[in-house]
DNA sequence: AATCTTTATCGTAATATTGCAATATTAAAA
DNA sequence: TTTTAATATTGCAATATTACGATAAAGATT
């Protein structure tokens, strides 16, 4: 126990969940805002922003990364890391349904 | 250590943050999903339709509640759980700050 | 080559999450 | 009022996350 039980639920309910975990801590949260307000995206300028220790930075950055929401491209000794959109994209297009359901309810009960 | 450190991030980011980190489970997807398509949301029915056992559901009933994602109505001897959409609203405003703030960026490099 | 800079990884401690059996609670039904 | 039905809570084991010091890796600079 302790382990979620992934394999018992449909692969979209997963990448969903997976994507609003990588998002349910502040800062990655503070990263993504980072990156959005910032032109260019160096990891040491992330480092610097955040309140965590660099190696707790870039675990964060990683965990980022492999749910889909950053990329990350070597540029020279340093590494620029950027949002991807894909994984926004999904993320929105799940809002969206949610919308449609809302909006489909008649029946409010709560 | 091993807890977040949520003192050094704004209100906003702890927020989202805490939005996400309720969605970022494929069993709440799939309670937040249930409770779109369904016309009467009856915990009970939330039990039957998930493949885990009735304290693991009402635990993570919980979750979504204490987060503001689903409000639970009690209705005689069960309780009647729907979609909060105060918190949903808060997510889509997010995701449209993201959405803005890509289309800002004009240099990008990943 | 030696050093510096930048980022990642390892190891580990503290804490949180997940899951469920057992049990409690509370309201309806008999 | 006993029984049944529906949810919640407790307690606990297994696992995951968070954080960071120490260290490694790899390109840049001198």
């Amino acid at each position: 126990m302790g382990a979620t039980k992934s394999e018992h639920f449909t692969e979209k309910q997963n990448q969903i969940a997976t994507l609003a975990k990588a998002l349910g801590h502040p800062a990655r949260v503070a990263i993504i805002q980072y990156l959005l307000k910032v032109d260019t995206c160096i990891c040491g300028d992330i480092v610097n922003e955040l309140p965590l220790a660099q190696p707790t930075v870039s675990q964060h950055l990683r965990e980022l990364k492999s749910a889909g929401l950053i990329k990350g491209n070597i540029e020279g000794n340093s590494i620029c890391y950027c949002i991807d959109e894909t994984a926004l994209e999904i993320f929105k297009q799940f809002f969206a349904h949610v919308e449609v359901g809302l909006d489909e309810k008649k029946k409010r009960c709560c």
